[in-house]
DNA sequence: GTTGACACCGTACCATAGTACGTAGTTTAT
DNA sequence: ATAAACTACGTACTATGGTACGGTGTCAAC
């Protein structure tokens, strides 16, 4: 027999803060389940529901983001387009940090170079330059 | 001759609000220079600075880890190896971060690919499930 | 020499993503 | 049966990174 979830129970079961459940009803974002007597009692599919969106936002969505593809996910009218729109749109946003993180860091292993010639006067390198430059 | 930089005229030239120059200063990120009279105005120098900030940003540095690479350029009576600490400290961030993101793509991609067939109904589609298992 | 645009300053407010806390009532375990 | 542990709810607070606003004073162009 399955036990009653309380919102202490689904937020260990979730790996969450009941605060951080209470926070997504406030938001609109999670359904609050209708109150037996005094206290709501969650769908067990809450839990994964709710590792979901922790998962999806450990892939780089917003929490907004995470409950989106959550909707697509629960409504059985959605086609997978749906998803893959939301997915490659996430992967060309990963691939730009990707690229200018990359330009970043060669501009700072050209600081590093620079400062290794101690001969060098500091303000002569070429730091702010580099930085501004290689965009 | 160059004209007298208000906070209203740099904030034009670096491409931000005034108000933002004015919270970097209340954050004591960036200083502020001395009144003349009862208006202050600033080095053209710092022009550069907050673009520079603005650009670090994009990058996905913090706002105070923006400011302290910038710090790297103007503090130039620091030591060498100072300089080399911070930097390399940068590049390792810089590092981790691509490293991340690349698992997230990663993920995302597997995601993608797991229907390749967009006329097939979500409930059918075993994509969102790949989000959880794909950890 | 007036007027409109700007500076200065403090404070309040926005979004994002939660966390904490106090009060009151309820459930559960011993 | 009583105490510990939990729920519900409202409000306040955290951090990050700003933006907006109102009042007062000033500068600069016409």
């Amino acid at each position: 027999m399955k036990e009653r979830l309380t919102i202490g129970k689904l937020a260990n079961h979730a790996c969450v803060n009941t605060e951080t459940i209470r926070f997504y009803e406030r938001k609109g974002l999670l359904a609050q389940p209708k109150k037996q007597g005094t206290y709501r009692y969650y769908p067990h599919e809450y839990i994964t529901r709710i590792k979901f969106v922790k998962r999806s936002q450990e892939l780089g969505f917003t929490l907004k983001e995470a409950f989106d593809l959550l909707k697509l996910k629960i409504k059985n009218q959605s086609k997978c387009s749906d998803v893959l729109v939301q997915t490659d749109k996430k992967i060309l946003e990963i691939d730009a940090k990707i690229k200018d993180l990359k330009k970043m860091k060669k501009s700072l292993v050209a600081l590093a170079n620079c400062c290794e010639d101690t001969s060098i006067p500091l303000s002569d390198c070429p730091i702010l330059e580099c930085f501004m430059d290689k965009k």
